[in-house]
This record gives C-alpha cells, sequence and structure tokens, in this order.
DNA sequence: GTTAGTAGTATACTTTAGGTAAGTAGTTAC
DNA sequence: GTAACTACTTACCTAAAGTATACTACTAAC
C-alpha cells in the first residue's frame, strides 16, 4: 500500500489531534458554538437565548451557560434593574473563535445545500 | 439594556444556527473530527487509525467510520491481499472540510498554549 | 505449537449528555 | 387575586456513547 498524499510526519499527526480534542474538550458538544453564535448575534438574555436556539431546554441552557463561563467565553452580569435583568456576554476570548465558527457556518451552509439538492 | 455589537437581523442568526446545526449533525461528536483528521493524514488501515488516534476503542472506531462511510466522508476498500488488509481514505467530499480542521486545529493550539501558560 | 499480527464482532456493563416536566421566587399588570 | 413575565432549579428518565474483555478467523514468523 503506497499512500495516497504525502502525510505530515507521524508527530505533526498527533499534535494536530490533540490540538482538536483541546478545542473539542471546551466548544464540543451540541449546544456550546449555538450558544456563543446567539449571543454574538446580540441575544444577551437567558430567554432571549432559550427562544433563538431552537430546541434548547431552561435546564441544559443554565447548564452551558455555567461551563461557558467557567472557560472564559461568557461574562456573566446581574443588573440592578427590577425586574431583575441578567445578562451574558461574550468576551473577547470568545472573539478568537472567529475563524471557527465561520468556516463553520460557511460548510454547514454548503453541506444544507447539497443535501437540498440531493434531496 | 442596549446592544453591545451591531446584531446581523434575527433571520440571519437563526440561518447560522442551522447551518451549524447541519454541520454539526455529521461531524459533531467525540471522534469524527479526530479520524478525518487520522485518515488526511496518511492513516488508512483500522489499526493503524485506532494507535493513532489516543483512546478510541475498536467499537468505538468501527461505528464511526461506518457513520463516516454513509455520509460520503470515507471509502472502504477490502484489498486482494495476504493477510486481508482494509483501507479507509477519505473522500473529495472529505476535503471541503480543509477550512474547518485547519481553523480548528490553529484554535486548539493557540488554547492548549494559553492553558499551558496560565498553569 | 505458540506468539503476534491482520480486521474486526459480540457481549455486558457503566457513564454521561441531553430531554421532560414541574417547581421556585420575585415583579408587574389587570 | 391571578396571570404573566423574569431567571432559573430540581428531580427524574432515556438513549447514546464509552469501557472492558473476550472472541472469530486467517496468516506469518519463530
Amino acid at each position: 500500500m503506497e499512500k495516497l498524499l504525502t502525510p505530515l510526519p507521524k508527530e505533526k499527526c498527533v499534535q494536530k489531534l490533540n490540538a482538536v480534542g483541546d478545542a473539542l474538550y471546551v466548544i464540543g458538544g451540541k449546544w456550546k458554538l449555538r450558544i456563543i453564535i446567539a449571543m454574538s448575534e446580540g441575544n444577551y438574555r437567558f430567554n432571549e437565548l432559550q427562544r433563538t436556539i431552537e430546541g434548547i431546554s431552561a435546564k441544559v441552557l443554565s447548564n452551558e451557560l455555567k461551563d461557558l463561563e467557567l472557560n472564559g467565553f461568557v461574562k456573566r452580569t446581574v443588573h440592578d434593574e427590577t425586574p431583575v435583568v441578567v445578562t451574558y456576554e461574550p468576551t473577547e476570548y470568545t472573539h478568537t473563535l472567529k475563524n471557527v465558527l465561520n468556516s463553520l457556518a460557511e460548510w454547514g451552509t454548503m453541506h444544507r445545500e447539497k443535501l437540498r439538492q440531493e434531496g
């Protein structure tokens, strides 16, 4: 069996695998990236996020927000208003995900279109 | 509450959420992207993949490969050799994930480095 | 004959992610 | 007073994912 492509050295491959593994560890799962997108598009409040992200329950949203906050992607603020308002905002660090989000959204759009054409 | 950024219209946001949702539906989960990377780096055989991808079991690898084949990311070939050799190769369609994989690997590397510095 | 390699499958069990539904606590409007 | 909004929490359940070990069946080397 000959190789189909010139592969990177094994070490490089493992490095890439580890990098992607680290990324998935913090932003993997069904909801995290969607929450980040919804936040980045101006949805800052709990119920606003829940309404925007179709299918997510309050429990899951609550848990995921805590997780994202812990990992430095979300800043939670309780405002002194009445009724109480809580906002969740993307941090500076979240903006480093820009390329990831854009390439994923772009690919998803292309894939969706491909599926649509194939029926 | 004023908006922090000028958000896209709601419709655009939902479109982006759906696109990412579609993407995650086929390439989400703990292993699929790692398998695609390992394959793309010249690991074509079952045990070779299992050795390269740390932590994956034969059962999971077997299931994920079937899934990836079904979705058009993997071409499975049984070779007439002795002992029997089976190869799993990335398809043309898999190459459309290039940007996704690169941006994710790049971000993961950066994130890993950040974690390392923070201890 | 035994060890090691090829590529898996089978079985059984555990863990975790996520889903469902209801409840809590406070405020405001009618 | 009661309905509806805010932002959640709690308890329970299920299905998917993961772990562990053993097993098949074939070949080659020692």
